[in-house]
DNA sequence: CGGCGGGACGACGTCGATGTCATCGCGCCA
DNA sequence: TGGCGCGATGACATCGACGTCGTCCCGCCG
């Protein structure tokens, strides 16, 4: 700025004035500046705005992994969010790893991003005074933490898992199993408490057939070889989300086995599998959004106390919930059971 | 950190000393600063160090969208990449449009991000002298620009494309198609080339059949139906990108046809429908990674002239691509067709 | 013709952290 | 006991841009 400021004879004050479009400039001294200017090519040097005004439109995006199309959608929501408000978004993965998105998080704050949302990695808040000392907004998104001081963005599990249960038992599956994703995910031990308990709510017989994570190709074969020489057999299997639903659905189809399946986490491709598969669908830009949305509002300096929203999930059928492969006498069988 | 020193009784450049293990601070005087610091929560400016070193430990990813796999998967590997190398990562969609990709360049220049990787929504170069003057590396991937300044990182489209269409006919098929998508984007005009110019090296009869994008539900109907009723028949489609894939897909099995299927775009799932679907695998994580190592080696110094990288392709056979649906006979007259 | 008002412009301080160099104080040796 | 050497520490300038405020000059009016 000051070598423009020497070649145009003018102040570097002139040059700021020019560049920013200030009043109080000659015609033809900002002429002469601007032509000096683009000359050398000159642009402000960003990076200092932050140290004055203190922001830098920016916001940080801590997910498990970015290549998961649950989480890749989030972040598009999210950027698109930012985008429209002239922000820029940093994406950093965490792994699922607390201490590494600790980590993550500290970096982000050194970094002066405006405000961050996370999908927590645990169910403890991350114990860091300097990231509560920095002031700066977070926003959590599809899991809580326990405390609760931050706004929060979740999906209905237990309304989500329930839709799924109910419509296998309306089609007349009276034998059904979870195939649940690691329990150390809250989402995970939501979705295992809404079957547990939706199973003990239509009166289904029997104890609640859960296997949780987390799974290998391996230990989802097992699962489902042995529901499916359980006696009497398990006729559906609900999937607990995006990463078990694929290894089931390659299980199955490699098994031979034609079980009714509903998965937990909707995907594009539904449509497409044999038989199309029914899904609860979540909707992650809708989460996205949301999450974003809320924190712009914290920036804008809205201080109201820290509010979750838990977004409904809807059910999408598309035939694979429909009993299949047993003879129809079996589950006519199993129709009849039902009590009312 | 005025703040600390007062309270700790020293200068602000002996926090500074403290605060980044330099030496020259006796043991009592460090564990004194520390203490202060821990207390009043303390941290570095992090925008701070832009200023004086210039750099600011963050690069930049345009892509077309992040939602899309084949981007999501990239800016995952990017990130990866980036995280190792303590950068961070902007991503930013500019939805393929040139003017949209000029403002977000300008703006992560601004940024002053160190560097950035970008997919190009255009051919011709972002005539951007500000862009240029400021000196920031800049890797193009998986499309070229005219002029080619920068380092470069494709996947061979004319290989990927020739086994797709070698596969087919080595299957006994001799009337494809080629499903297209846009031919503003230079990867579909390409693979349009290959297609065009391995159909005709491999001598099939008549003029190659095409129908290039952007496409919708309505388009693709149509062009598959025109296809299936020619004479005589069109027996396997190859699909332009992952996209016109999940167009075709479910427009096929709206329409019932059993064209066979050779995907452009590996996915995820594509082994799970029916047939599985055999696809050109493109590795977007390898092309991601190969860019952010270009791009971190211009940062570390490289000057050698800008380069052009080739990643190959594989395909990947699952079934869909062997003659389905048509009487066995009409498979077996086309392959009795087979010169040689 | 002199004073005054106002537009145009520049000197200087500021932000946060750090490089540079001066300084301070202490122990040791001649 | 005076001087010397060295480790510890601080004052100050610096980076880039901008806010504040003073200054300068010109024209207009009494």
């Amino acid at each position: 700025m000051a070598e423009v400021a020497a070649e145009a004879h003018v102040s570097v004050k002139t040059v700021s004035r020019v560049v920013n479009h200030l009043p109080g400039v000659r015609p033809d001294t900002a002429d002469r500046v601007r032509t000096v200017v683009e000359r050398l090519g000159f642009r402000r040097s960003g990076g200092i705005t932050t140290m004055r005004e203190g922001r830098t439109f920016t916001i940080g995006l801590v997910v498990e992994e970015l290549a998961n199309p649950f989480y890749s959608q989030i972040a598009a929501a999210v950027e698109r969010e930012a985008r429209m408000r002239r922000h820029h978004l940093i994406t950093v993965s965490a792994e699922n790893s607390p201490s590494r998105e600790r980590a993550v998080l500290q970096a982000l704050v050194a970094r002066r991003v405006d405000g961050i949302v996370v999908v927590p990695a645990g169910d403890e808040p991350v114990a860091d005074p300097s990231l509560e000392a920095s002031g700066i907004p977070i926003v959590h998104l599809d899991r809580p933490v326990r405390g609760g001081r931050y706004d929060t963005v979740l999906s209905d599990n237990p309304g989500g898992m329930r839709s799924a249960v109910e419509h296998l038992v309306a089609h007349g599956h009276r034998r059904l199993a979870f195939l649940g994703d690691d329990p150390e995910f809250w989402t995970a031990r939501q979705r295992r408490e809404s079957f547990v308990a939706t199973h003990a709510s239509l009166g289904l017989a029997g104890p609640p057939l859960v296997v949780m994570g987390p799974h290998t190709d391996v230990s989802v074969h097992h699962a489902l070889t042995s529901w499916a020489g359980s006696r009497p057999p398990v006729t559906a299997v609900i999937t607990g989300n995006n990463r078990v639903t694929l290894l089931a659905l390659v299980a199955l189809r490699r098994l031979g086995l034609s079980l009714s399946v509903v998965a937990y986490d909707d995907f594009e491709l539904a449509e497409l599998v044999d038989p199309p598969v029914t899904a609860v669908h979540q909707d992650p830009t809708a989460m996205g959004e949301r999450a974003a949305q809320a924190l712009f509002a914290r920036l804008l300096g809205d201080e109201s106390p820290a509010r979750t929203v838990v977004l409904p999930t809807r059910l999408v059928v598309r035939g694979s919930g429909a009993p299949r492969g047993a003879p129809s006498s079996s589950v006519a069988a199993a129709a009849g059971a039902v009590v009312e």
